[in-house]
DNA sequence: TTGACTGTACCGGCTGGACGGTATAGTTGC
DNA sequence: GCAACTATACCGTCCAGCCGGTACAGTCAA
């Protein structure tokens, strides 16, 4: 019971209690995500959680900044190209992929908005970020804002669990504004 | 201080209470709403407020249903000319003066969802009803279903205090969008 | 090599406060 | 005289954060 063939056993139990505090948010709605549960879904201690993050502010912090690096990651490798239009194509694709994988990225964002707002700040920030970095390297830069916008409320959409559009519709939808990005009308 | 030149004291108290809960839901963050804020804040006694409003889920229940009532009777006013893109020029429209009005329109709808997500179950039907009506009457459904999505990705943000695009910004990228669905273009 | 000591990772019980809801007795205005 | 409240007290539950432990791996000195 006490090998430690992993890397680290500590940033593994770190990765389970986020992985833990998503799905229980997704499971009770995320104004009800208490430390016992999150505690019980990854198979850890109170003690043992609140040794890792010594609030529940800091575990909520800690559930947007990893959010946070994931995008960020896929995002600035596939941005490198240097292309016109990289930025905004990027940010569609990466979208995809995101939606492909199974696991729905669900929001353990909304248990930080529920807690405290202020949490999302580093959320909003980087999103402004983006949106500069599309209007800048884009051939069209309203269109490509329009294309952000659709991301964004596809993106909201599966966040909430809206379901207004399907997989199909959505990707139709990203292909559309892809090949009007390539088109290049004004 | 007990003028009632009101047409209703009841009615009046039930609106003062919702706006309440919509204060304290956006200071406190939609997680921290407690009945004897949302009483404070009406300058109502929790006794009053637990008569209106027999419990806090009848509270958020109440909160959603007011919201979709504003949007619904703005919209059908509008969409009743049977001009083709009615609906969305409509839902557009309507997203326009809802943003002009000063009252963020903030969210009581944050609340209900932080509580308990089925809550939103009403809106999310009549969202998917929106879209529907409105690439029913349009001349390009695909365009309508973008313009679509961009006033909802423009409406989350307002939700959100995002603030990712000013008023004017928003306010030049629905007028674009109005330009194209009056050229059709395919 | 052994025994004292240290740091890391984690356990689980407890407490104090917040909050939803109940109860009840009184008050005001139409 | 009833509807629409006010005022206050109270109960039970939930929950964040705290704290006193435990297990164990490594270190280092004698």
């Amino acid at each position: 019971m006490t090998h430690d063939t992993a890397p680290s056993r500590k940033a593994d139990t770190r990765m389970r209690l986020l992985d833990a505090a998503e799905a229980v948010a997704r499971r009770l709605g995320p104004g009800n995500l208490s430390l016992d549960a999150v505690a019980a879904e990854a198979g850890v201690s109170k003690g043992g959680l609140l040794y890792h993050f010594p609030s529940k502010s800091k575990l909520l912090e800690a559930l947007v900044a990893h959010h946070l690096s994931r995008l960020d990651a896929a995002l600035r490798a596939e941005e490198a190209t240097g292309r016109p239009n990289a930025a905004i194509t990027a940010y569609m694709d990466q979208f995809l992929q995101e939606a492909a994988r199974q696991k729905p990225p669900a929001s353990g964002l909304l248990a930080a908005l529920a807690e405290n707002p202020q949490l999302l700040d580093p959320i909003r920030a980087r999103e402004r970020d983006f949106l500069a970095r599309i209007r800048a390297d884009s051939t069209d830069p309203d269109f490509a804002t329009v294309a952000f916008l659709v991301v964004h409320a596809l993106r909201a959409m599966k966040m909430l669990d809206t379901e207004v559009l399907d997989e199909a519709e959505a990707q139709s939808m990203i292909g559309w504004l892809n090949r009007r990005l390539q088109d290049g009308d004004t």
